[in-house]
DNA sequence: TCGATGGCTGTTATCATATAACAATTCCCT
DNA sequence: AGGGAATTGTTATATGATAACAGCCATCGA
């Protein structure tokens, strides 16, 4: 399995059918340590969430599940397939966004930072870099107890600076 | 001005009177400056906003508003002022709460970035941290343009650990 | 002082996001 | 097969934000 593809550029063209496999098997991977039930509704919304590199919002994903099927599922029905994926840690929340995306390492439990694109709208996860030491470092001064991270950095990515 | 006290730690009791008018103070230099008007309302709003060291939501301005007033304004007009004082560096919006809160230091244009309790539900502005200088040696790296970043950590304050 | 101009506020309607509550179904284990 | 828990369906509603247009008011030049 390989997902430096995805974690590299998404904006570069790349074996995009690639990316999701690899995070349907790594989500069946998880749920199976975890003994969670990965149902097919679950599989379906997960698998939406990572047609593209750009979050989305849950009415999109309603959207698209009422076009495949002839029955067009209400609110909750997708809401709370998101909601088991955010606890295994399978899809981030941006919330600057009221958006979902894909976590491409869902292996080891961690906080999504993102960079994200204003204009073509890629949010990449950042992994392994000094901002979750500066923040433990702050939270340790001010003897704050970190319970959750929320980073999101929008402004233009490489790709569409040169476009402008 | 000395805004110290509310800085420190706004748990701690305190002259809180002194934040607000603090605040407004600074809010009349900050508009008189950029040549922007700080109405009758959007002071009234800045004021409400600073009732405590708390992330409010925008209705929850407008039920005190209304409160105050006999007539119940109507969300846009809590929404623009909002967007004036956001625009001002006067206020910050929080993201994960849907809500906003007073900024002490609007003199300078900066970034927001909170440590958020999620029992007391103060949050601090963090100021001059690592975490700035983290962002942007991680956006150099990626040849990414940042153009706003949201930083929101949520957990226990040190006050309410001691409490638990 | 008058009236034009642009910025501010009021008002109505509507959109967008998310959840509560309860019913029906399905899965899993015994 | 039967019981109990988890999952999904369904309806209604809560919560947060904006579009569009009308009216008002401060300011400034004529
Ligand atoms: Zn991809
Ligand atoms: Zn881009
Ligand atoms: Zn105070
Ligand atoms: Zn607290």
């Amino acid at each position: 399995m390989n997902t430096s593809v995805s974690l590299e550029d998404p904006h570069c063209p790349h074996d995009h059918s690639q990316c999701v496999s690899d995070a349907l098997a790594a989500a069946e991977q998880v749920c199976e340590r975890a003994g969670a039930r990965l149902t097919a509704l679950r599989k379906r919304v997960l698998e939406l969430v990572w047609q593209s590199h750009r979050p989305l919002g849950a009415y999109d994903l309603l959207d698209t599940l009422a076009r495949e099927d002839d029955r067009r599922p209400a609110p909750p029905t997708v809401y709370r397939a998101l909601d088991f994926l955010q606890e295994h840690g399978l899809v981030h929340r941006i919330a600057s966004l009221n958006a979902f995306i894909g976590c491409a390492s869902p292996e080891h439990t961690h906080q999504g930072h993102f960079l994200i694109c204003r204009n073509c709208r890629v949010a990449i996860e950042l992994e392994q870099t000094l901002i979750h030491p500066a923040i433990a470092e702050v939270a340790q001064r001010m003897g704050f107890a970190v319970e959750s991270e929320t980073v999101e950095i929008a402004g233009l990515c490489a790709h569409c600076q040169e476009a402008a």
